[in-house]
DNA sequence: TATGAATGAGGCTTCATTCAT
DNA sequence: CATGAATGAAGCCTCATTCAT
């Protein structure tokens, strides 16, 4: 049974509940929730089907607790990056490897979040938890650079979400051809368009 | 670029391809691949399900039509603005402005394509067609300003990707809000970013 | 496949709803409501699953339907009955005739019946139905007696559950033994204790 | 009369009893057999699930000994009514309070066997003993007026289930509605009918 | 004696697809 | 060209029952 990366976050003993959880993510990623049977969730862990809805109340909600579990993840990654006593201009620099690094290590996450943005099957307000969690570290950071007056004073609202398409469909990009993101030179690529423009 | 079958059925013409866009293309947004069934299309029609299948081998691939019929609406509109005989920097400031009118008119459409993004379901190459025709379309007038040397010499693959998923996301971030994208505000501050960074 | 009594009620073509309809009240009389599946309907009427689905939205709107007909089949007999230009005697003879000759015929009906008499499942409406409407069959015909003074001054809703509550237990007494209803004694003996009482 | 074996477990005696009847059968006969789970059950009773099937075979013989017990319970009652050195009319008319007294209080049993009575499920047994113990009740009484010369020379058995019929569908008609029953206009009322029939 | 985690058979329902008309 | 009745495979979910502790 595979397990996913982000999954080590989990420590202690993988009681019930939550052993489910992790393993139904590794399969709920590869094939899309649709494509992804109960039955094949529950062979995947080496459990009976009827053992995933004495804790879960239905696939959906198993699901839910994957994807908002995810995002934790992803949230507490940015986070620590823009925790440290850097200047704003170290902090986006660490933001933008660790939205890098955390979307090569979690690949499969990232796609079901990316499927999930678009969806309009039931988490919705999911999305909202994301961008409004996630946008925040980044707009919070932006904020406090417009403040020290290192960044010119732009709309926070629009700069940010630009910066996170910026990281995010790049990263897309390179692993949807499933090639690695190159870290440093797409790192320092962005950094660079970010600060100084394309213009000379 | 492709005709429906039976667009002309409907009225004719222009006409009929938006009648298509604006029935099937909307149920499948506003309820997704899976959660929208062929009797419901059928009925947006306002056809019978047999005739969907008379046109159509199966609902797969009416749904891949609406897909790349959208997009190649989509890059239509990118290339119009392009082939202006203007600037390099001209052309991003039509591209940027495209780019959010059309997300706003065709929201349905943006959000189908999203989903799309991250599926493994069977529209991953459709992805690459995206990917490639309309980035593509930035990815040159990039080159070009960078050739005119009104650019700096930044690597095309990764920029152009950092400029489409600034568009893409902030425009997502408006419209799943259901918020309007404020046009001319959010494409300024875009332009003013790409082209002069955030810096001082 | 067995044909239920009062299917005879439908003449004309048993096209589609109607077809199922009749066949599955034979399967569901045999079996109960929770003992009969979807599957054996479908195997005993010749059609599969999916046809059921079809007509009817799930397996409590076929069973509903089923016992909705029935009451309206057994109150037709009782509203025929009492229509003669007879004596409120006269016409209590041959409600009470009417009656059992419906319960001997419809047996699987009364049953189900029963059953529902006692559901808290889905079914009280329906209950509250069949006592409302064939009770007061039974209520007007009393209720003339004594406006017509050939009856005493009863309490008209206590006695007339009395009544039907002879009838359809006596019935019901004769029924699950599978023992036919002695018609002419058993309704000369009603009759005679509901006229005259038991005392001499 | 047998003891629920864990009857004693709670309380003991008969007020163990009465737990039994106020929980296990109030939620039978709240949500009926089928779509009672055993799970509620045992919530009811407060005992965990293995518990009852540590006391009791399964699910279907748990619901019987509630019959059978209630069933004992009634007919404990009818007796005593029948015991007194009365005359044959009294007995009937505490027969008759009896009765309603037992169905007022005891509700939920009373629509657990009107259920029963319909149904093709297990409990046909039940309904035999039911018929044949309580019946055999009023059955003494009326074959003794019959001999004390009293009351006619009817046919025992029509009238037995012609009396017993008045009362229960009295009693149902009133319970099924959430009224209480008129105790004693109701019992005046049937013991008029009865003894004197409805005619001048 | 009591528990509750685990099971798995079985039921209901959906819906893409076909085809005779 | 167009229809819509009919299908049946496939999936989700329930819940009575078991058993190790």
């Amino acid at each position: 049974m595979s397990q996913l990366p982000f999954t080590e976050v989990f420590k202690g003993g993988k009681e019930g509940r939550q052993y489910i959880f992790e393993s139904a993510a590794g399969v709920f990623t590869k094939k899309g929730y649709h494509k992804t049977t109960v039955e094949e969730i529950a062979a995947a862990i080496g459990v009976s089907k009827g053992t995933i809805y004495y804790y879960f109340k239905n696939k959906e909600e198993l699901y839910l607790a994957i994807i908002r579990e995810g995002i934790d993840l992803f949230h507490e990654q940015l986070a620590k990056a823009a925790q440290s006593p850097a200047s704003p201009q170290d902090k986006i620099r660490k933001l933008i490897r660790g939205h890098f690094i955390f979307c090569e290590k979690e690949k499969d996450l990232v796609f079901l979040f990316l499927k999930e943005l678009g969806s309009t099957d039931f988490s919705r307000e999911i999305l909202a938890d994301m961008l409004a969690k996630c946008l925040q570290v980044f707009r919070n950071v932006l904020e406090e650079g417009i403040a020290k007056k290192v960044f010119r004073p732009v709309n926070p609202e629009i700069i940010t979400s630009a910066l996170f398409g910026m990281l995010t469909i790049t990263a897309f990009h390179y692993l949807s051809y499933s090639r690695g993101i190159p870290l440093e030179p797409a790192s320092l690529a962005l950094e660079d368009i970010f600060f100084n423009g394309i213009c000379r």
